[in-house]
Parts: C-alpha cells; sequence; structure tokens
RNA sequence: GGAGAGAUUCCCGAGCGGUCAAAGGGGGCAGACUGUAAAUCUGCUGGCUGAUGUCUUCGUAGGUUCGAAUCCUACUCUCUCCA
C-alpha cells in the first residue's frame, strides 16, 4: 500500500496547476475517512472524439485515480454538441444530429477503454440534465456570472479586441459546463491549462449550489508534432491512438528534440527520474534521436504490443537510414490504357497528387522518383510497369501492380 | 433606432479601372544539408493544359464600362461609436 506522500506525487505527476493548493490532499483524505472512491471529472467534446496522444494527458490521469480505486466521470458533451459551438470566426460548426451523437459516443467508448478501467468508469451525456433546465433556471445560472469576468479570459479578450464576433451563447458554454459539475457531484475535475478558467467556474458553481468546491488540476496542452501549435485533428498534427504502429512511430521520430522529454512525462509511464537522466545525456551530447526511439516504441508498445514496436524500428532503419522502402507500400492497380500517359496525368489519377498542376510542381522541384529515379520532366511519357516503384516527395509511395 | 468602418486566395494582410491568379508575411509542399529533428539555404504554393494559353476566383446579386478586386445599386454578415 502506498502512503498519502506517494500517492499525491504521482498523480500530480505532469500537472501544472492543483488549485486550491493542499485541497488535493484534503480530499484524498476525506474519501479515506469516508471510504468512498473521488469523483473525477472529465469533459469530452461531442463533435469530434478521436482520441490522440494530447488527449491521453487527461485520460491517462484519470487512470490513475482508478488505480487508487477512485471512479472516473466522463461528461460526453452531447448537450453542447447539439446547440453547435462556434469555435472560429466564419464558422458555426453544424449542429450534430442524434444520430451522429450516438455514432461519436459509440467511436468514444472504444477508444477511451483502451486507457480506463470499464469498471471504475462512469459515462453520462451532460443533456440529461441540461436539457431539462428551464429558462428560469439558466437564467439563475447566469446571474452567477459577470460579463466582465468573461471577457477577462484571454480567448474572449483577444476575439474582442481583434473585432472576431462572439456569440451570446458562447458565454453560456463555460456556465453550462460548470454545471454539469454540480450535477454529477465531482470532487475533482481535470483538463487543459486552457480550461483553468472554466475548471474553476465549475468550483464556484458548485459553491453557489450548495455543494462542496472541486478541486481544479490542470495538465499541459501537448505540443503536435509539428512542435508547434497544440495537437489538434484540424492541424494535422496529431498522433491518434487508433492509428497503425507504423502510422505512430513515424509521427513520434519526427517530433522536434525539444519535446521529447515531454511525451515522455506526459504521455507515457517513464519514471521521472529515469527521463531526467535522458534529459543529461541529450545535453552531454548524446543523440536526441536514440531518446526518440525510446518514446516512439514506448508508446506503440502501450496501444499495441512489444513485437509491433520492435518491427517498427528496424523498418524505420531500413527505411531512412539505409534508404529502403516500407514494409507496406500501397498498391495501385493500372488498367490496360494506362501506356504512355503524361506523367502528371497519371499522378493524379491514382491520387498521388491532388491535381496535375501540383503533381508538375513537385516534378519541378525534383520530388519524384520512378524505381529510385528522379523525374524531372513534366511532360515524360509513362508506361507502369508491374512493380515500378513510385515515389512522390519523401513519405508517399505506390507500387504499380 | 441613428452614424461610421469593413468583408481579398489555407491564415494574416497589400491592392492606381486595364500590365492582377492578385505585393508581403505566416503556414504548407518539394529540394540541399541531416537524425523523416531543429536551424539554414533554394524553389513552388487556383484548376486544366501541348507551358503557349485557357477557365474559375477578391462577401452575395445585379449594373456602369471595350475592360472591374478596384466605380454604382441592393442585399447579407461583422466591427466601432451614439441613443
Amino acid at each position: 500500500m502506498k502512503n498519502l506522500k506517494e500517492i499525491l506525487s504521482e498523480l500530480s505527476r505532469g500537472c501544472v496547476d492543483i488549485l486550491p493548493e493542499g485541497e488535493l490532499e484534503k480530499k484524498l483524505l476525506i474519501a479515506k475517512r469516508e471510504n468512498r472512491p473521488l469523483r473525477v471529472k472529465l469533459g469530452i467534446d461531442a463533435s469530434g472524439p478521436y482520441i490522440h496522444l494530447g488527449f491521453t494527458i487527461p485520460l491517462r490521469k484519470l487512470k490513475k485515480f482508478q488505480e487508487f480505486g477512485h471512479t472516473a466521470v466522463l461528461i460526453f458533451g452531447d448537450f453542447t454538441g447539439k446547440i453547435g459551438d462556434p469555435t472560429g470566426k466564419n464558422k458555426t460548426r453544424p449542429q450534430l444530429s442524434d444520430e451522429e451523437i450516438k455514432e461519436n459516443l459509440k467511436n468514444y467508448k472504444e477508444q477511451v477503454f483502451k486507457i480506463l478501467d470499464p469498471q471504475k468508469t462512469e459515462i453520462r451525456l451532460n443533456g440529461e440534465w441540461s436539457d431539462k433546465l428551464s429558462p428560469q433556471d439558466i437564467i439563475k445560472l447566469s446571474s452567477k456570472m459577470t460579463v466582465a469576468r468573461m471577457l477577462e479570459r484571454d480567448y474572449f479578450e483577444q476575439r474582442y479586441k481583434n473585432g472576431v464576433p462572439i456569440s451570446l451563447h458562447e458565454f453560456l458554454y463555460p456556465l453550462f459546463q460548470a454545471y454539469d459539475s454540480v450535477a454529477v457531484k465531482a470532487d475533482i475535475e481535470l483538463g487543459g491549462t486552457d480550461q483553468k478558467f472554466n475548471l474553476l467556474l465549475g468550483r464556484e458553481i458548485q459553491e453557489e449550489y450548495g455543494l462542496p468546491g472541486q478541486v481544479v488540476m490542470t495538465l499541459p496542452l501537448l505540443e503536435g508534432i509539428d512542435g508547434t501549435r497544440k495537437m489538434s485533428k484540424s492541424y494535422d498534427n496529431y498522433v491518434g491512438i487508433t492509428e497503425s504502429p507504423t502510422q505512430i512511430f513515424g509521427k513520434l521520430m519526427s517530433i522536434p528534440d525539444n519535446l521529447i522529454t515531454k511525451y515522455m512525462l506526459l504521455t507515457t509511464d517513464i519514471p521521472e527520474d529515469r527521463i531526467k537522466e535522458f534529459e543529461k545525456e541529450m545535453k552531454e551530447g548524446k543523440n536526441p534521436k536514440d531518446y526518440k526511439v525510446i518514446l516512439a516504441k514506448t508508446i506503440v508498445q502501450m496501444y499495441y504490443t512489444k513485437e509491433e514496436s520492435d518491427r517498427c524500428e528496424e523498418e524505420f532503419k531500413r527505411i531512412f537510414k539505409e534508404k529502403g522502402l516500407p514494409d507496406n507500400i500501397p498498391l495501385i492497380k493500372v488498367s490496360k490504357e494506362d501506356k504512355n500517359v503524361k506523367i502528371t496525368n497519371f499522378l493524379k489519377k491514382y491520387k498521388l497528387t491532388e491535381s496535375t498542376s501540383e503533381a508538375s510542381r513537385i516534378i519541378k522541384g525534383r520530388g519524384l522518383r520512378i524505381n529510385n529515379v528522379v523525374i524531372d520532366d513534366f511532360n515524360f511519357q509513362y508506361t507502369p510497369q508491374k512493380g515500378d516503384i513510385i515515389q512522390v516527395g519523401k513519405k508517399k509511395f505506390a507500387k504499380v501492380d
């Protein structure tokens, strides 16, 4: 049995804030005294439940709580999803239909239980209670918040300054989210650092409704594989946990060096002191690539198997060190008419490029190889032969069948 | 309700009635160098095409004009100020 100190240190690994300070310890003590599990809340957007490495950070934290006997309460934002969240400027997200929500929920569950223990997980749809709120309830809820405080938030402040429209209902979002905490009687809520305000609001609203306020734990946002913007599907810089081992491995190998240890700390169970050693070794001049391999292998192993991770490593070596070819080159079936076709048309026809213009651009840039021979003439007449290897840029391969 | 400002290509942002497929930056793609890293350098960055050109693009719909992103009208949306 671990003592309280050890538990606290494991639970706070990677956390940015635990607010109010010291409260987590109190909650843990209360749970022990009352012999009941803590209810740890995490919200997810119903519109795109595609779980990438960034989102595994809070999920893994939740798992940690489960290991210590507590209950994970996942809030699936079907209510908010139905209203349609206007994120950007001109894009008002389409409202989700009931079927879409159902479908998303199904996919979500599948992925989430790759990490969480289903026995200790409670999945709730916030429509359950939000749908039932009357206008009076909503007014009462809104009266707990002032416009000035809303506008203080970075997110709104910037948009307001830049003249980007803010719809009124966007102000309601944090309130509904906060109300979720009331509804599920959360003891703790997890979220990214960008959620700090919302999470704290949850605490306040709980107190307004006569409940003990939740403890807020914020976790860092993980930069995507481009190393700058936060990991997100819309930036196409994500590593999805349901992607193929090869993809996961490859993507992780392309993250910038300075993120290696951050990824380790947040997305794996590699012990913190080991990570510190790695850091030191890299500073002393060891090749960061080797540590990246450790990271990539660890993660592939977490979501697949040890064998897969070994295979990925070997394949990676073969492709990039020895400039060999990947294992699974997609085959393209060419038809008999494909004789002496213009190469640009060919590339477009088989979706190797978006357009013929893109094809000629790549050809001009010396990015096209057939059987390892650079083709730099965009008027090249191509007659595909079975077994030809076509390489477009660094990453796209195809084999003629 | 009133007054003003604005909507440009993936994003930000220039843009005299013709020489504008539209400056510049960001992002992206490709190449060199590497460790499929970072940094740096180079090229490209609407579609189709025999590269010559051609078609579609500047909030939407009309109009003026030989010719419009640029002028006019209406509409839609946004912002700011006043009440």
